[in-house]
DNA sequence: CGGAATCTTGAAAGTGTTCAAATCAAGTGG
DNA sequence: CCACTTGATTTGAACACTTTCAAGATTCCG
């Protein structure tokens, strides 16, 4: 059940049989319909979310009612508003699945026994955040560099599965763009 | 020499005598003129800089050799392109002191070994990781629901002094605008 | 003082948004 | 399985925001 878990963990650092296993032991799993939420804006994030299959998205709702996605979680990501885990404070974000999904969740209460049984996961995630720090700031560097049409073709071509598989508006909300202007976008492209 | 960043290591961890030590002991230290560069893109980024005092600036250089700047290092702040520097390999980002600065420089060739003494660096850096990240999505979020002049306004109020503190062309930079707009900003502003 | 870098100003052009209406698609209940 | 309702996408016109380019003013530094 939480094989994918297991592998993606080990590609950064090595479990013995006894750390696997009470990894597995302590993990709770969740299948989530489409529109189900993970987490609502104003409560408290108390989990990490490790996407099995499916996919989440997590968003802020800005003055207007509208939604801002943030990222999306695809199998293999983790999914957690950090600073409402680690400080136990209200989240400004949702996370909501925008298809059938499944999770391996870690929640915060049982974080740092756990971290304490097996010290190499804050290596971990030490490299998982790392990585994820690094490629958010290259997206940040690439928004600036690219205009909103650019922006879309090189996410359409970098993903070209995953722009069919959710709604055009969540594509548009987390590329920065109007769903109009995707539209338009789409139609030059059919010429 | 290296208060500062003991001081902000031990906000996180707590460290004893020996470990404390061993730290200072190699860490590099080094002091940087203004129009410095602790890192040219093509090379491989093999430290990490913690900035005592000064400021730095991180950068990509855009097809039409304008610069995009990334983020500012500011007192208290690590600067590193992780990609290169844990898989050694050339960067395409520049690092450069925007005034004279003073930097703690940890060397990729000694990580593994410093890890391994004072394995509690782990959690340290898992944890300032976690916290940038997160700082980088409250960004990403922040830049898609405000216009331009919004931008800089947020950042004006944030950062008042350190606005005066580098040339416009790099806060309009930095801010995703032209230096021409952020001029404009301005004039309205004083009306 | 002189030269280079930075900042300002204004006009013209582009890019993307807003709004409203029309079309299309999908899910529900009868 | 159809009719209905709701949600999602498209289209077009008018508008807003930001950029580009070119020129002039200012500041900084040796």
């Amino acid at each position: 059940m939480y094989e994918d878990l297991l592998n993606h963990i080990e590609k950064y650092i090595r479990l013995n049989d006894a750390e696997r296993q009470l990894l597995v032991s302590v993990m709770r799993y969740e299948k989530v319909p489409k529109k189900g939420f993970l987490l609502k804006s104003g409560k408290v994030c108390s989990s990490r979310f490790f996407v099995l299959s499916g996919c989440l998205r997590q968003y802020i709702i800005k003055e207007n009612e509208v939604e801002q996605i943030i990222q999306f979680g695809l199998p293999g990501w983790w999914i957690c508003d950090h600073h409402s885990f680690e400080n136990n404070q209200p989240s400004e974000y949702c996370v909501q699945a925008t298809e059938v999904s499944e999770v391996a969740i870690l929640d915060a209460a049982i974080q740092e026994d756990l971290f304490s049984k097996i010290p190499s996961l804050e290596r971990y995630f030490r490299l998982i955040f790392q990585r994820a720090y690094d490629a958010s700031l290259t997206r940040i560097g690439l928004e600036y560099c690219m205009s909103g049409e650019e922006r879309y073709h090189q996410f359409a071509k970098n993903f070209p599965d995953f722009v069919q598989r959710v709604p055009q508006y969540m594509l548009a909300s987390f590329l920065g763009l109007t769903p109009e202007f995707i539209s338009i976008i789409r139609a030059k492209k059919g010429k």
